[in-house]
DNA sequence: GCGACAG
DNA sequence: ATCTTGTCGC
């Protein structure tokens, strides 16, 4: 799959986006799969949806698709409305596939995504300034697989990767864009609530 | 052989 | 991802 990845471009108009976001519920073996859509540029919840799915495969670093895309395309697909971009929280190709959560869900639902995950999976980097906006760049194998960018002054820095259809420079401007108050863009922040809110 | 390892 | 308790800081 990671051959169908298309590392380029950036939406071509921008009127909804949505965050999505998975959540594991053990004690009845499911996975559900959070999806908020807000609107854009003002990042206002218009709708949410919940799918779940069973979950028969383990967590293994590197195969977290297999865990997760399901119940994600499945809360995706719930939505009245289908969103010009998806954040996916996850690895995007910053994989040692190439072919993280994020891409995985952009090429499989054929839509424009960027990963934004809240650690790192592989790659080396030097640490970003402290000031908001930030980045250095996450390197593999002599390639530039992601950027680590400080959203906001003084946080945890962000992993944010290309999905599919977007290119790694917008794909940076956009979370940035996304993420005026928090360290994760308002459309995975909410998407993560909305799936919590739920398990607990 | 050992450490690292999205969620 | 899940669990639990305290603690620090804005």
């Amino acid at each position: 799959m990671r051959g169908r990845v298309v590392a380029t471009g950036k939406p071509a108009r921008l009127r909804f986006v949505a965050g999505l976001d998975a959540h594991y519920q053990p004690r009845a073996g499911l996975v559900w799969g959070a999806a908020a859509l807000l609107s854009w540029p003002h990042l206002e919840l218009v709708e949410s949806a919940l799918a779940c799915r069973p979950l028969d495969f383990p967590y293994v670093p590197g195969l977290l698709s297999f865990r997760e895309a399901p119940a994600l395309i499945a809360a995706l697909d719930c939505l009245s409305r289908r969103p010009d971009l998806v954040f996916v929280d996850g690895q995007g190709i910053a994989h040692p596939r190439r072919l993280g959560l994020a891409s995985h869900v952009g090429v499989l639902a054929d839509i424009p995504a960027i990963g934004v995950a809240k650690s790192r999976l592989i790659g080396s980097f030097d640490p970003p300034g402290q000031e908001k906006g930030a980045s250095a760049p996450l390197i593999d194998k002599g390639e530039v697989i992601g950027a680590v960018l400080r959203s906001r002054a003084g946080v945890r820095p962000l992993f944010v990767s290309i999905g599919h259809r977007v290119s790694l420079d917008a794909a940076v401007a956009l979370v940035i864009a996304a993420a005026p108050r928090y360290r994760l863009p308002e459309p995975t922040r909410l998407a993560d609530k909305l799936s919590r809110m739920h398990g607990a």
